[in-house]
DNA sequence: GATGAATGAGTCTTCATTCAT
DNA sequence: AATGAATGAAGACTCATTCAT
C-alpha cells in the first residue's frame, strides 16, 4: 500500500508545521532554519507550508504563541491557590515551573527570543508582554501579598520576583545550551527545591547572622 | 605631508575587527551580520577583512574567545579576596558582577552564546569550559569553603552558585533583550543588593519561619 | 427549495471564465494575471477553471478569438452602406468605431495583443490576420473606391486607412494607458468628428494652401 | 588569450545593463524577462546586476528614463525652428519623428509603456508625463500658433496633434507588434509623407468639398 | 462536475567569498 | 597591504497545475 501523493489534513497541519517549526528554531535558531526544512520535517511541501503561513515570521510568531499561551494559564494558575502560607507558595510555584518545562518548550523558545530578539523586535515584545510580565507580575503580586501580610520582607517585589525564578531560568538555559556540548547536567528537580529553602530562609547559618 | 592612502596597521586589525563583530553579532545573531557591515563598522573594506580572518565563522571564533579572557580574569579578580566573611563576599561578588557587566558586554556574548550555540557547538564549549566552568565552579568553591567553616547552610554548592548567580544574569539578559522593546528597565545595582540581602537572610521574615 | 451546491452550466462558463480573463489581461497583462484571480472574478474555483481549458495560455488564446468575431462583425457593419458620399462614410466609421470601442474592449485587446505579441507570435497572428488586415483593408477599399470616383486624392490606400484609423487608435490607447494614471480625458467622440473634418479637408485654411 | 573571470568596468554597466534589458523587455514583457536573461546579455552575473540595480522595476525605469530624455529633446528640437510655414514644419516635425524611430527604440518603449501601464503605474506616470505631454503639448502649441496666425482651422489644438501624430504611432507599433508575425511592412517614410499632404490640404479631392 | 489542498518548478534577491587592480 | 567590483550558490516566496474528496 502506497502512501499518496496528495493527502489531505487542513485541520491538524498549523499544529504540525509549528511543531516542526519549533524544534528546528530552537536547534538552530531563526535565521539558520530554512523553509524547506520546516517543511520537509512536517512532512509537507514548501508550497503547502505558505498555505497556512503567510512568512516565516508568521510561523516564528505562531510558534511562540502557542508555546506560551498555555504556559502563562500554567503558570497562573500554579499560584492562584489562594490561601497558602507564602513559603508553600513558593515550593509550589518552583516545582511546578519545572514540571512545565520538562513539557513544553520554555527554554527553547527562550533561547530563540533571546537569540532573535534585535531582529524580531516585535516577538520579543510579544514575548514579554504575553509571558515575562504575567510571570514576574504574578509572582510580584504573590510577594507584595506576603508582605502586606508581614511574611516577607520589605523590597521591591518585582527584583525578589527574580531572586526566585533567575535560578531556575538559568537552570533551563543552561540544559537548553550547554547541556548538549558536554555541560554537566542539572537537575532542575533539586535546583528547585534546594533554591526555593534557600532563598526563604537565607543561605547563612544561624551562628552568622 | 600627505596621509598614506594604504596604512599598514596589522596588529590591531583583529581586534578592531572583533569589537565591530562583537556589537553586530551582539545586536543581529550570527546569520544576520553582514561581513560588509563588520568591514564598514571597522572602517576597513571587505576584501581587507579577508586578510585577517578566513572566514565569517573564524571572526565569530575570535570574537567570543577574545571576550573569554577578560572574563575569566574577572571573576578571579572578583573572588580572591579570601578573608571575608561570606556574606560580605557575596556584596562584594555581586556588585563587582554589575561594574563588569556595565564595561564589558558580558550580555551581548552571553546572548549570542545561548543563541548560536547549536550552530557553533565548538564555541558553546569553549565558553562554557572556559567562563561558566570557571565562574560558576570558583563561586562554587567561595560557598564550599563558607560550608566548611559552617557559614552556609549545607546542600549542592553548585546550586547554591546558581542561586546566587542566576538572578544576576536574568538582570543582564533583560536588559540585553527586553528593554529595547520597551520593557520596565531594571536597576542592576539595586537588584545586586537586594538579591544579596535576601538569598543570604532569606526572603521570610522573623515571625513566619 | 435549495440551491444545489453543485450546478451544471457547461455552456455557458468557457464565456464567463473569458470575460473575466479578459478583464484580468487587460489590467495586468498576461503574465502578471494568475489563474486563481480569473476563476475567482468568474465565480469558480481554480479547478473547475482546468475543466474548461487545458492551461493559462490556452485562456489567453479563447480570449483573444473570443473577441475577434465580433469585432469583424463590427467592421463589415460599419461600411457596407454603399452608396454614401466619402466624407458622410469617414463622419459614419469614425463614429461607429467610436460606439463600439465604447461598448466592446478594443483597447482592452489591443493592449494585450500589443503587450504581448512577442511572447504569443500566433495571437498577434490570429489577430492581425482576422481583425487588423480586415479593417484595414475594408477601409483601405473604401478608399479606393472613392479614389476611382475621383473623390479622393489618388495615393497609398493604405497608408489613408492609417491617416484615418491611427488617430482613433491612439485616443483609445491613451484611454486604456494614460487616463488610469490621472492624464487629461480624452472625448473620443470629439476625436472623431473633429478628426473626420480635418482628415477630409485638411488642416490649413484656405489662405495658406 | 583567455578572457579573465573577473572584469572591471564600472562606468559602462549600467547602460550596457539598460540596453540589453531594454531588448527583452521588448521582446517579451517586463514580466516574462528574467534578470538573469538580462544580466547574461549584458555579458555579467547575476550579482553584479544588483550592484547597479536595486531592482528588477528600477532597471525598467532606468531603461524608460533613458530611451524617454534623448527623444523628447530630439522632438523639441525638431520643431523650434521658429519662422516656417505650418505645412512645412508638419512635414518636417513627422519626417523627424520617422529618423527618430528609426534610431531609437521608441516602439519597442511605448509598447513596454502600454503592456504594463497598470502594474507600474508608475511609469506609465513618467512616461506619460515626459514624453507623452510633452510630445502632444509641443505639437499643439504649434498648432494653436498657426491657428493664431490664420493658417490652421479653428478647433481643439491637442486633437489636432492626435490627428497628426496618431497614424504615425500606429506605424511604429505596426512594426513593432505585427511585422514579426508576417504582416506586410509598412514604410514609415512614405506613410509620413503621405500623411502629412493629406492631413494638411485633406482627402477630399476639389470636386467633392 | 466541482472543489481547494497540495505540489514543486521557477524567480527574485541576498551576501559570503574571490580576485584584478 | 588594500580595495571593491564581480561572482554564484542559496534561500524565501509565488503560482500554474494536479488530484483526492
Amino acid at each position: 500500500m502506497i502512501a499518496p501523493k496528495f493527502q489531505r489534513r487542513s485541520e491538524d497541519r498549523p499544529r504540525e508545521i509549528c511543531n516542526a517549526a519549533l524544534e528546528l528554531f530552537a536547534e538552530r535558531g531563526f535565521a539558520a532554519t530554512r523553509v524547506e526544512d520546516i517543511a520537509a520535517r512536517a512532512g509537507i511541501s514548501k508550497g503547502t507550508l505558505y498555505l497556512y503561513f503567510k512568512d516565516k515570521q508568521e510561523i516564528f510568531g505562531a510558534v511562540v504563541r502557542n508555546t506560551v499561551a498555555p504556559n502563562i494559564a500554567m503558570i497562573r494558575d500554579s499560584i492562584t491557590a489562594v490561601d497558602m502560607p507564602f513559603s508553600l507558595m513558593v515550593y509550589t510555584l518552583l516545582e511546578r515551573f519545572v514540571d512545565i518545562a520538562e513539557q513544553l518548550p520554555i527554554g527553547a523558545v527562550a533561547k530563540i527570543v533571546i537569540g532573535e530578539s534585535r531582529n524580531f523586535p516585535e516577538l520579543a515584545r510579544v514575548y514579554h508582554d504575553l509571558v515575562i510580565t504575567e510571570a514576574i507580575g504574578a509572582i510580584a503580586e504573590l510577594v507584595g501579598t506576603a508582605q502586606a501580610k508581614g511574611e516577607v520582607r520589605p523590597g521591591d517585589a518585582r527584583l525578589f520576583a527574580m531572586t526566585l525564578i533567575g535560578p531556575m531560568l538559568m537552570g533551563i538555559l543552561w540544559r537548553e545550551t550547554f547541556e548538549p556540548v558536554g555541560a554537566a547536567t542539572i537537575n532542575l528537580k533539586a535546583l528547585a527545591r534546594q533554591h526555593a529553602a534557600a532563598s526563604l530562609t537565607g543561605l547563612l547559618t544561624e551562628q552568622v547572622r
